[in-house]
DNA sequence: ACTTACATACATTCATGTATGTTTGTATTA
DNA sequence: TAATACAAACATACATGAATGTATGTAAGT
C-alpha cells in the first residue's frame, strides 16, 4: 500500500481504536481478534501491528485516549472534596451521567470493569489496570476522611473500608448495567435512586 | 483403554471437575483449554469429551456439583425473611462466611462474577447464568418486601431498586475480593465490617 | 534516498471437534 | 455357570480452523 500522509496514518490510528472499541462491547474483548479489529476498520493487521504491538497495547490506547481525562478528572475532584455532603452526592451522581453518556469513555470502563477476564499474571496491562483501581479507591479513601472529619458519616468505619465499599458498589452496579443479561439494570434511568440507597443512606446530611 | 468401572467413571468425573475449578481459579476461564483441564486430571480429552460435551457443559456441571445446593438454600432463606431485621443481617453474615469457607462453591462462584467474561448471545450457558442471576435478585427483591413492610427501611426506594443495589454490592464486594488486583480487600477479615456499611445504614434496628 | 505506512505472505502454535481403536465391565442367554 | 454380545470408558489419531507474530514487499511522502 502506499504511504499516507501522517494526518492520513493518524485517522487509521483512530479508526483502529473506533473499531477496537465496538468489537470489545459488542463481542467481548478476548473474543475480539486483532484481524476482527483490523478489518472492522478497513485495514489489515499489518496496519494494526504497525501502530500498536499488540492488544493489550491496543486496550491501553484505548484507555488513554478515550478514559484517562476523565479518569484523573475524578481523581482530583475527589481529592478536592470538602465536608459538604450535598456537594459530594451531587459530584458522583452528575459524574455518574456524564460517564454514561460518554459512549468513548463507558466502552473504556466496560473493558475495565468487565472486559478482561484475567490477564498472566505479569503482564503490563496487570498493574496498567492494577494502579488505575487503586487510583480510584485512594480517591475516595481520600472524600471520605473528609466526609468524616466534617461528622457526616454516623457510621464509625474505617475510610479505607467506606472507600472499599463504595467502589465495591460503582463498580457493581456498573457491571449489572453492562451485562448482557438484566436488561432490567438501567442506570440511565435508575442510576440517581440507586446511588442514593447507598449515599444517603450512609451520609448524613 | 480398558474400561473402568462406574465408581471409578464416577471417580474420573469427579477429578476432571476438580481439575477445571482448579484451573479456572488460577488461570481463568478462557484461558484454560480442555487439554489443560483433562491433562491436569490425569486423563486425555478424550475422557473429557465422554463426559462433557464442551467446556459449557464443565461449568455448569461445576454448578450443579458445587454451587447449586447452597444457591437453592439461600433462595430458600431470602424468601422466609420476616421482619426481622437483625435476623436478616445475621443471615446475610453468615452466609457470606459459610461460603468463603467453602472452596468449591467460591470458585464456582469466582466462574461466574468473573471467569466467563462474555458468552455468545444465544449460549446455553448464557441463558443457564441469567437464570440463576435473575433468582438472586428475586429472592432479595421478596426479603425486601417484608423488611419494608416491617417498617424496617427508612428510605422510600422500590424493592427492585433496594435488591439491585445489594446485589450489586455484593457482586461488587465478591470481585475485589477475587480479583488478583488489591490484595487489601480481603472479605475473611474485613467482611462483616463491609456488610455492615450497607446493611446498618440501610436497615434500622 | 530514505523512511513511513501499510499490505501480503508465511510459519507456527494452539484449540476444538470428531472419528476411530481398544479393552474390559456387565447384562444376557443357554 | 460359562460363553457371548454389547456397550461403557476411555486413549489415540486426524482434520480443520483460528490466531498470532514476523518477515518481506512496495508505493508514496518528505
Amino acid at each position: 500500500m502506499a504511504r499516507k500522509t501522517k494526518a492520513e496514518a493518524q485517522k487509521t490510528l483512530n479508526e483502529l481504536l473506533d473499531a477496537a472499541a465496538w468489537l470489545f462491547q459488542t463481542k467481548g474483548v478476548n473474543h475480539t481478534t486483532l484481524n476482527h479489529i483490523a478489518s472492522h476498520a478497513g485495514v489489515t493487521r499489518g496496519a494494526l501491528y504497525w501502530h500498536f504491538a499488540n492488544k493489550d497495547a491496543v486496550i491501553m490506547a484505548l484507555w488513554e485516549r478515550d478514559a484517562a481525562v476523565p479518569h484523573s478528572q475524578i481523581i482530583q475532584m475527589l481529592s478536592n472534596v470538602s465536608g459538604n455532603a450535598d456537594e459530594f452526592k451531587q459530584l458522583i451522581k452528575s459524574e455518574l451521567g456524564a460517564a454514561l453518556n460518554n459512549a468513548a469513555l463507558m466502552q473504556a470502563l466496560r473493558m475495565i470493569l468487565l472486559g478482561v477476564e484475567r490477564l498472566e499474571n505479569d503482564s503490563e496491562l496487570q498493574s496498567f489496570l492494577a494502579e488505575r483501581h487503586q487510583q480510584m479507591r485512594d480517591g475516595f479513601k481520600k472524600a471520605f476522611i473528609a466526609l468524616q472529619a466534617a461528622g457526616k458519616v454516623p457510621l464509625n468505619s474505617r475510610p479505607e473500608a467506606l472507600a472499599t465499599s463504595f467502589w465495591a458498589y460503582l463498580k457493581g452496579l456498573m457491571q449489572l448495567h453492562l451485562e448482557p443479561y438484566n436488561q432490567d439494570v438501567d442506570l440511565l434511568k435508575d442510576g440517581d435512586e440507586l446511588l442514593n440507597i447507598w449515599l444517603d443512606a450512609v451520609i448524613s446530611d
